[in-house]
DNA sequence: GAGCAGTTTTG
DNA sequence: AAAACTGCT
Protein backbone atom coordinates (compact mmCIF):
# COMPACT_ATOMS: atom_id res chain seq x y z
CA UNK A 1 0.00 0.00 0.00
CA UNK A 2 1.61 3.24 -0.72
CA UNK A 3 -0.34 6.44 0.93
CA UNK A 4 -0.59 9.01 -2.09
CA UNK A 5 -1.92 12.63 -1.47
CA UNK A 6 -1.75 15.18 -4.10
CA UNK A 7 -1.62 18.91 -3.42
CA UNK A 8 -4.23 19.47 -6.46
CA UNK A 9 -3.08 23.31 -7.41
CA UNK A 10 -6.45 24.48 -7.21
CA UNK A 11 -6.20 24.28 -3.73
CA UNK A 12 -4.01 27.45 -4.18
CA UNK A 13 -6.96 29.76 -4.31
CA UNK A 14 -7.57 28.99 -0.65
CA UNK A 15 -6.88 31.85 1.92
CA UNK A 16 -3.84 31.51 3.99
CA UNK A 17 -5.28 30.00 6.96
CA UNK A 18 -7.03 27.29 5.08
CA UNK A 19 -4.03 26.30 3.56
CA UNK A 20 -2.02 26.30 6.61
CA UNK A 21 -4.50 24.20 8.58
CA UNK A 22 -4.49 21.52 5.33
CA UNK A 23 -0.78 21.21 5.57
CA UNK A 24 -0.86 20.75 9.00
CA UNK A 25 -3.24 17.75 8.61
CA UNK A 26 -0.94 16.32 5.71
CA UNK A 27 1.67 16.56 8.19
CA UNK A 28 0.02 14.88 11.14
CA UNK A 29 -2.02 12.04 8.24
CA UNK A 30 2.68 11.70 7.53
CA UNK A 31 3.40 11.16 11.29
CA UNK A 32 0.39 8.98 11.60
CA UNK A 33 1.77 6.16 9.05
CA UNK A 34 5.54 6.79 10.04
CA UNK A 35 6.67 9.16 7.08
CA UNK A 36 5.24 7.32 4.51
CA UNK A 37 2.94 9.32 3.03
CA UNK A 38 3.63 10.52 -0.21
CA UNK A 39 2.79 14.12 -1.21
CA UNK A 40 2.91 15.15 -5.04
CA UNK A 41 2.19 18.36 -6.44
CA UNK A 42 0.53 18.14 -9.96
CA UNK A 43 -2.39 17.73 -12.31
CA UNK A 44 -4.29 14.66 -10.32
CA UNK A 45 -5.11 12.43 -13.03
CA UNK A 46 -1.38 12.60 -14.56
CA UNK A 47 0.01 12.56 -11.19
CA UNK A 48 -1.86 9.71 -9.94
CA UNK A 49 -1.25 7.48 -13.35
CA UNK A 50 2.02 8.29 -12.93
CA UNK A 51 3.06 7.22 -9.17
CA UNK A 52 0.43 3.87 -10.20
CA UNK A 53 2.59 3.02 -12.80
CA UNK A 54 5.72 3.57 -10.80
CA UNK A 55 4.96 1.09 -8.49
CA UNK A 56 3.08 -1.17 -10.83
CA UNK A 57 -0.35 -0.78 -8.37
CA UNK A 58 -3.40 -2.90 -9.67
CA UNK A 59 -6.08 -0.36 -7.51
CA UNK A 60 -5.96 2.74 -6.34
CA UNK A 61 -8.65 3.92 -3.81
CA UNK A 62 -9.97 6.69 -2.72
CA UNK A 63 -13.22 7.98 -0.76
CA UNK A 64 -16.16 9.09 -3.32
CA UNK A 65 -16.59 12.55 -3.56
CA UNK A 66 -19.93 13.08 -4.90
CA UNK A 67 -19.29 17.08 -5.71
CA UNK A 68 -19.09 18.73 -9.35
CA UNK A 69 -15.25 19.54 -9.26
CA UNK A 70 -14.55 16.11 -7.15
CA UNK A 71 -16.74 14.58 -9.58
CA UNK A 72 -14.87 15.55 -12.50
CA UNK A 73 -11.46 15.13 -11.03
CA UNK A 74 -11.90 11.45 -10.31
CA UNK A 75 -13.68 10.66 -13.79
CA UNK A 76 -10.50 11.82 -15.18
CA UNK A 77 -8.24 9.94 -12.48
CA UNK A 78 -9.94 6.86 -13.49
CA UNK A 79 -9.69 7.32 -17.12
CA UNK A 80 -6.17 7.77 -17.13
CA UNK A 81 -5.36 5.22 -15.20
CA UNK A 82 -7.16 2.60 -17.46
CA UNK A 83 -4.67 3.97 -19.60
CA UNK A 84 -1.72 2.64 -17.18
CA UNK A 85 -3.77 -0.76 -16.88
CA UNK A 86 -5.09 0.41 -13.42
CA UNK A 87 -8.82 0.71 -11.67
CA UNK A 88 -9.62 3.21 -9.83
CA UNK A 89 -11.99 2.09 -6.66
CA UNK A 90 -14.18 4.39 -4.75
CA UNK A 91 -15.42 3.47 -1.38
CA UNK A 92 -17.96 5.49 1.20
CA UNK A 93 -18.10 9.08 1.29
CA UNK A 94 -17.62 11.51 4.22
CA UNK A 95 -20.92 11.37 4.57
CA UNK A 96 -23.84 9.62 6.81
CA UNK A 97 -25.74 8.31 3.49
CA UNK A 98 -24.67 8.85 0.30
CA UNK A 99 -25.88 11.34 -2.32
CA UNK A 100 -28.46 9.57 -3.81
CA UNK A 101 -29.56 7.40 -1.26
CA UNK A 102 -32.74 9.13 0.20
CA UNK A 103 -35.95 9.34 -1.88
CA UNK A 104 -39.47 9.91 -1.16
CA UNK A 105 -42.01 6.91 -1.85
CA UNK A 106 -42.30 7.91 -5.39
CA UNK A 107 -38.42 7.55 -6.11
CA UNK A 108 -38.32 11.63 -6.21
CA UNK A 109 -35.66 13.79 -4.19
CA UNK A 110 -36.59 16.02 -1.66
CA UNK A 111 -36.06 19.30 -1.73
CA UNK A 112 -37.18 20.43 1.74
CA UNK A 113 -35.22 19.48 4.59
CA UNK A 114 -37.16 18.45 7.01
CA UNK A 115 -39.65 15.24 5.54
CA UNK A 116 -35.71 14.68 4.16
CA UNK A 117 -34.39 14.38 7.53
CA UNK A 118 -37.33 12.32 8.71
CA UNK A 119 -36.65 9.60 6.25
CA UNK A 120 -32.67 10.02 6.53
CA UNK A 121 -33.51 9.07 10.24
CA UNK A 122 -35.45 5.51 9.12
CA UNK A 123 -32.60 4.82 6.04
CA UNK A 124 -29.39 5.37 8.28
CA UNK A 125 -30.91 3.22 11.20
CA UNK A 126 -31.48 0.00 8.54
CA UNK A 127 -27.96 0.68 6.81
CA UNK A 128 -25.42 -1.37 7.74
CA UNK A 129 -22.84 1.53 9.62
CA UNK A 130 -19.51 1.85 7.36
CA UNK A 131 -17.44 2.05 10.52
CA UNK A 132 -15.11 -0.43 10.31
CA UNK A 133 -11.73 -1.91 12.15
CA UNK A 134 -8.97 -0.58 10.57
CA UNK A 135 -6.72 -3.02 8.97
CA UNK A 136 -3.40 -4.14 11.19
CA UNK A 137 -1.39 -5.85 8.56
CA UNK A 138 -0.85 -3.18 5.63
CA UNK A 139 2.61 -3.53 4.25
CA UNK A 140 3.42 -0.20 3.33
CA UNK A 141 5.73 0.95 0.28
CA UNK A 142 7.18 4.87 -0.05
CA UNK A 143 8.35 6.65 -2.92
CA UNK A 144 10.11 10.16 -2.93
CA UNK A 145 7.81 13.22 -2.68
CA UNK A 146 7.43 17.01 -1.09
CA UNK A 147 9.07 17.14 2.27
CA UNK A 148 6.96 18.07 5.09
CA UNK A 149 9.03 18.44 7.53
CA UNK A 150 8.84 21.90 7.72
CA UNK A 151 5.32 23.75 7.36
CA UNK A 152 3.93 21.45 4.45
CA UNK A 153 3.35 22.45 0.77
CA UNK A 154 2.88 26.37 0.56
CA UNK A 155 5.43 26.96 3.63
CA UNK A 156 2.85 27.77 6.01
CA UNK A 157 2.49 26.92 9.81
CA UNK A 158 -0.23 26.73 11.64
CA UNK A 159 1.09 27.43 14.74
CA UNK A 160 2.14 31.16 13.27
CA UNK A 161 -1.64 31.64 12.41
CA UNK A 162 -3.80 32.25 15.30
CA UNK A 163 -6.21 29.49 15.57
CA UNK A 164 -8.62 28.13 18.08
CA UNK A 165 -7.20 24.99 18.74
CA UNK A 166 -11.02 23.76 20.14
CA UNK A 167 -12.29 24.78 16.90
CA UNK A 168 -9.43 23.83 14.41
CA UNK A 169 -8.10 20.24 14.59
CA UNK A 170 -5.58 18.81 12.60
CA UNK A 171 -5.41 15.16 13.90
CA UNK A 172 -7.77 12.60 14.05
CA UNK A 173 -6.80 11.55 17.83
CA UNK A 174 -7.42 15.48 18.93
CA UNK A 175 -10.81 15.39 16.75
CA UNK A 176 -11.63 12.27 18.87
CA UNK A 177 -10.34 13.54 21.97
CA UNK A 178 -12.92 17.15 20.88
CA UNK A 179 -16.01 14.47 20.75
CA UNK A 180 -15.78 12.93 23.84
CA UNK A 181 -14.82 16.19 25.51
CA UNK A 182 -18.05 17.49 23.92
CA UNK A 183 -19.85 14.73 24.09
CA UNK A 184 -19.61 14.18 27.92
CA UNK A 185 -20.29 18.35 28.70
CA UNK A 186 -21.34 20.53 25.63
CA UNK A 187 -23.90 17.92 23.83
CA UNK A 188 -26.34 18.68 26.81
CA UNK A 189 -27.22 21.97 26.70
CA UNK A 190 -25.98 21.47 22.42
CA UNK A 191 -29.97 22.83 21.55
CA UNK A 192 -29.53 25.89 23.78
CA UNK A 193 -25.77 26.83 23.75
CA UNK A 194 -25.59 25.92 20.08
CA UNK A 195 -27.17 29.35 18.62
CA UNK A 196 -25.13 31.56 21.18
CA UNK A 197 -21.36 32.75 19.30
CA UNK A 198 -19.57 33.67 22.70
CA UNK A 199 -19.97 30.14 24.29
CA UNK A 200 -18.25 27.39 22.96
CA UNK A 201 -21.58 25.47 22.67
CA UNK A 202 -20.99 23.63 19.65
CA UNK A 203 -18.98 20.62 18.62
CA UNK A 204 -16.01 22.30 17.04
CA UNK A 205 -15.22 19.09 14.35
CA UNK A 206 -16.31 20.69 11.09
CA UNK A 207 -13.30 21.06 9.57
CA UNK A 208 -12.37 17.51 11.05
CA UNK A 209 -15.63 16.01 9.05
CA UNK A 210 -15.18 18.11 6.25
CA UNK A 211 -11.57 16.38 5.65
CA UNK A 212 -11.92 12.86 6.86
CA UNK A 213 -10.23 13.55 10.13
CA UNK A 214 -13.49 12.04 12.11
CA UNK A 215 -16.69 10.02 10.22
CA UNK A 216 -19.67 11.63 10.93
CA UNK A 217 -21.04 7.78 11.41
CA UNK A 218 -18.90 7.95 13.65
CA UNK A 219 -20.71 10.29 15.86
CA UNK A 220 -23.96 9.28 14.91
CA UNK A 221 -22.92 5.79 16.80
CA UNK A 222 -22.72 8.16 20.39
CA UNK A 223 -26.27 9.64 20.21
CA UNK A 224 -28.64 9.17 22.38
CA UNK A 225 -32.00 8.92 20.23
CA UNK A 226 -34.99 10.50 22.32
CA UNK A 227 -32.21 13.11 23.86
CA UNK A 228 -33.56 16.71 22.38
CA UNK A 229 -29.97 17.65 22.76
CA UNK A 230 -28.73 14.86 20.57
CA UNK A 231 -31.45 15.06 18.21
CA UNK A 232 -30.61 18.33 17.49
CA UNK A 233 -26.76 17.34 17.17
CA UNK A 234 -28.09 15.09 14.52
CA UNK A 235 -30.15 17.13 12.66
CA UNK A 236 -27.32 18.68 11.95
CA UNK A 237 -25.35 15.83 10.19
CA UNK A 238 -28.57 15.47 8.44
CA UNK A 239 -28.10 19.34 7.05
CA UNK A 240 -24.78 17.92 5.38
CA UNK A 241 -26.23 15.16 4.38
CA UNK A 242 -29.28 17.24 3.21
CA UNK A 243 -27.44 19.26 0.74
CA UNK A 244 -24.51 16.98 -0.39
CA UNK A 245 -27.84 15.21 -1.93
CA UNK A 246 -29.03 18.63 -3.41
CA UNK A 247 -25.80 19.20 -5.02
CA UNK A 248 -25.10 15.69 -6.25
CA UNK A 249 -28.56 15.91 -7.88
CA UNK A 250 -28.57 19.20 -9.20
CA UNK A 251 -24.39 20.01 -10.07
CA UNK A 252 -25.00 23.24 -11.17
CA UNK A 253 -26.36 24.66 -7.94
CA UNK A 254 -23.41 24.75 -6.74
CA UNK A 255 -23.15 28.48 -8.14
CA UNK A 256 -26.19 28.65 -10.00
CA UNK A 257 -29.71 29.53 -7.86
CA UNK A 258 -31.59 26.40 -7.11
CA UNK A 259 -35.05 27.98 -8.16
CA UNK A 260 -33.86 29.55 -12.15
CA UNK A 261 -37.00 31.21 -11.50
CA UNK A 262 -35.53 33.72 -8.97
CA UNK A 263 -32.61 35.10 -11.64
CA UNK A 264 -34.79 37.67 -12.16
CA UNK A 265 -34.22 39.46 -8.47
CA UNK A 266 -32.81 42.42 -9.39
CA UNK A 267 -28.88 42.53 -7.51
CA UNK A 268 -26.32 45.60 -7.52
CA UNK A 269 -22.87 44.42 -9.26
CA UNK A 270 -21.80 48.07 -9.91
CA UNK A 271 -18.71 50.30 -8.48
CA UNK A 272 -20.87 51.20 -5.19
CA UNK A 273 -21.22 47.35 -4.88
CA UNK A 274 -18.12 46.24 -4.63
CA UNK A 275 -17.13 48.68 -2.14
CA UNK A 276 -20.31 48.08 -0.37
CA UNK A 277 -18.52 44.07 -0.32
CA UNK A 278 -15.17 44.95 0.23
CA UNK A 279 -17.07 46.14 3.59
CA UNK A 280 -18.62 43.85 4.14
CA UNK A 281 -15.52 41.59 3.78
CA UNK A 282 -13.48 43.71 5.90
CA UNK A 283 -15.77 43.65 8.93
CA UNK A 284 -16.84 47.38 9.19
CA UNK A 285 -20.45 48.04 7.67
CA UNK A 286 -21.00 49.09 11.28
CA UNK A 287 -23.32 46.39 12.46
CA UNK A 288 -21.21 45.36 15.33
CA UNK A 289 -22.73 41.25 15.08
CA UNK A 290 -22.36 41.19 11.03
CA UNK A 291 -18.59 42.86 11.84
CA UNK A 292 -17.37 40.63 14.69
CA UNK A 293 -18.01 37.50 12.24
CA UNK A 294 -16.46 38.69 9.28
CA UNK A 295 -13.06 39.43 11.55
CA UNK A 296 -13.79 36.00 13.35
CA UNK A 297 -13.47 34.21 9.99
CA UNK A 298 -10.90 35.97 8.88
CA UNK A 299 -8.60 35.67 12.58
CA UNK A 300 -9.51 31.69 12.73
CA UNK A 301 -10.72 30.29 9.76
CA UNK A 302 -13.77 29.69 11.11
CA UNK A 303 -17.27 31.21 12.15
CA UNK A 304 -19.85 30.18 14.07
CA UNK A 305 -23.00 29.52 12.62
CA UNK A 306 -25.42 32.02 14.36
CA UNK A 307 -23.40 34.43 12.95
CA UNK A 308 -22.60 32.61 9.32
CA UNK A 309 -26.65 32.98 8.97
CA UNK A 310 -26.80 36.97 10.09
CA UNK A 311 -23.55 37.96 7.90
CA UNK A 312 -25.19 36.42 4.83
CA UNK A 313 -28.67 37.28 5.38
CA UNK A 314 -26.97 41.25 5.27
CA UNK A 315 -25.14 40.51 2.77
CA UNK A 316 -28.25 39.78 0.34
CA UNK A 317 -30.79 41.55 2.21
CA UNK A 318 -29.22 44.37 2.97
CA UNK A 319 -26.69 44.89 0.73
CA UNK A 320 -28.21 43.30 -2.12
CA UNK A 321 -25.22 41.42 -3.92
CA UNK A 322 -25.11 38.17 -5.61
CA UNK A 323 -24.96 35.30 -2.93
CA UNK A 324 -22.42 34.21 -5.05
CA UNK A 325 -19.53 37.00 -4.00
CA UNK A 326 -20.13 36.09 -0.04
CA UNK A 327 -20.40 31.74 -0.90
CA UNK A 328 -16.87 32.32 -2.61
CA UNK A 329 -15.46 34.68 -0.17
CA UNK A 330 -16.46 31.90 2.82
CA UNK A 331 -14.96 29.04 0.39
CA UNK A 332 -11.91 31.10 0.24
CA UNK A 333 -11.56 31.50 4.46
CA UNK A 334 -13.33 28.83 5.93
CA UNK A 335 -10.98 26.00 7.01
CA UNK A 336 -14.06 23.47 6.97
CA UNK A 337 -15.57 25.23 3.91
CA UNK A 338 -17.46 22.68 2.16
CA UNK A 339 -19.17 23.61 -1.79
CA UNK A 340 -22.61 21.87 -0.35
CA UNK A 341 -22.95 23.08 2.88
CA UNK A 342 -21.38 26.38 2.31
CA UNK A 343 -22.76 27.19 -1.12
CA UNK A 344 -26.65 25.87 -0.07
CA UNK A 345 -26.33 28.01 3.26
CA UNK A 346 -26.34 30.53 1.14
CA UNK A 347 -29.06 29.97 -1.04
CA UNK A 348 -30.86 29.03 1.46
CA UNK A 349 -30.08 32.65 3.18
CA UNK A 350 -30.85 34.20 -0.23
CA UNK A 351 -34.32 32.57 -0.41
CA UNK A 352 -33.17 30.81 -3.93
CA UNK A 353 -32.11 27.79 -2.89
CA UNK A 354 -34.00 24.71 -1.04
CA UNK A 355 -36.93 25.06 1.35
CA UNK A 356 -40.01 26.73 0.55
CA UNK A 357 -38.63 30.53 0.64
CA UNK A 358 -40.52 32.33 2.97
CA UNK A 359 -39.82 35.63 2.34
CA UNK A 360 -39.94 36.78 6.03
CA UNK A 361 -36.32 35.43 5.91
CA UNK A 362 -34.47 38.70 6.33
CA UNK A 363 -32.74 38.57 9.41
CA UNK A 364 -32.32 41.71 11.99
CA UNK A 365 -28.83 42.08 12.98
CA UNK A 366 -30.02 44.13 15.94
CA UNK A 367 -32.60 41.81 17.05
CA UNK A 368 -29.96 39.15 16.47
CA UNK A 369 -27.45 40.22 18.29
CA UNK A 370 -29.50 41.11 20.81
CA UNK A 371 -31.29 37.45 21.20
CA UNK A 372 -28.03 35.64 20.63
CA UNK A 373 -24.82 37.78 22.21
CA UNK A 374 -27.42 39.65 24.74
CA UNK A 375 -24.16 40.53 26.95
CA UNK A 376 -22.45 41.57 23.75
CA UNK A 377 -19.01 39.15 24.77
CA UNK A 378 -19.04 38.30 21.33
CA UNK A 379 -18.99 41.61 19.99
CA UNK A 380 -16.31 42.84 22.63
CA UNK A 381 -13.97 39.78 21.60
CA UNK A 382 -13.66 40.98 18.01
CA UNK A 383 -14.27 44.24 18.13
CA UNK A 384 -11.81 45.88 20.14
CA UNK A 385 -12.52 49.60 18.70
CA UNK A 386 -16.46 49.10 19.65
CA UNK A 387 -17.48 52.43 21.43
CA UNK A 388 -14.24 54.21 21.11
CA UNK A 389 -15.18 56.32 17.92
CA UNK A 390 -13.17 54.88 15.37
CA UNK A 391 -16.02 51.91 14.96
CA UNK A 392 -18.39 53.63 12.03
CA UNK A 393 -21.64 53.92 11.47
CA UNK A 394 -24.26 51.55 10.36
CA UNK A 395 -23.41 51.53 6.45
CA UNK A 396 -27.21 51.23 5.91
CA UNK A 397 -30.79 51.72 7.29
CA UNK A 398 -31.75 48.14 7.90
CA UNK A 399 -35.63 48.84 7.73
CA UNK A 400 -34.94 50.60 4.74
CA UNK A 401 -33.01 47.59 3.25
CA UNK A 402 -35.46 45.20 4.22
CA UNK A 403 -38.43 47.19 2.64
CA UNK A 404 -36.02 47.42 -0.45
CA UNK A 405 -34.85 43.47 -0.53
CA UNK A 406 -38.81 42.53 -0.60
CA UNK A 407 -39.86 44.87 -3.11
CA UNK A 408 -37.08 42.99 -5.30
CA UNK A 409 -38.51 39.95 -4.21
CA UNK A 410 -42.20 41.32 -5.16
CA UNK A 411 -40.83 42.97 -8.51
CA UNK A 412 -39.04 38.98 -9.90
CA UNK A 413 -42.14 36.87 -8.77
CA UNK A 414 -44.52 39.44 -10.47
CA UNK A 415 -42.67 39.42 -14.21
C1' DG B 1 -56.51 17.80 -2.05
C1' DA B 2 -56.36 19.65 2.66
C1' DG B 3 -53.57 20.55 6.36
C1' DC B 4 -49.07 21.25 8.09
C1' DA B 5 -44.66 23.41 8.57
C1' DG B 6 -40.61 26.52 8.02
C1' DT B 7 -32.90 28.33 11.79
C1' DT B 8 -38.11 35.25 11.32
C1' DT B 9 -39.75 39.93 11.40
C1' DT B 10 -42.63 43.93 12.41
C1' DG B 11 -46.57 46.07 14.47
C1' DA C 1 -51.04 37.80 14.44
C1' DA C 2 -49.95 38.43 9.81
C1' DA C 3 -46.88 38.58 6.19
C1' DA C 4 -48.40 34.58 2.07
C1' DC C 5 -45.07 30.70 -0.38
C1' DT C 6 -44.67 25.75 -1.58
C1' DG C 7 -43.18 20.86 -0.78
C1' DC C 8 -44.72 17.03 1.39
C1' DT C 9 -47.85 13.48 3.30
Amino acid sequence: MLPLFIVDPAFDRAGERRRAVMGEMLRSLDRQLGGSLVVRRGDPAQVVAEVANAVGAAEVHVTRDHAPYGHRRDAAVAEALRSVGCRLVGTGTNLVLAPGSVTKDDGGSYSVFTPFRRRWSTVHASVASPLAPAPTDTEWVTLDGLDLASNGPWGLAVDDLVVDQAMVHTDTASALKRWEAFRHSGLASYEEDRDRPSIDGTSGLSSALRFGLVHPARLLADLEPGNPSHDVFESELAWRDFYADVLFRRPDSAWANLDRRLDRIALDTDAAAHERFRRWCEGTTGFPIVDAGMRQLAAMGWMHNRVRMITASFLVKDLHLPWQWGARWFLTHLVDGDIASNNHGWQWAAGTGTDAAPYFRVFNPTAQAERFDPDGAYRARWLPELGTGRYPAPMVDHAAERAEALRRYEAARAS
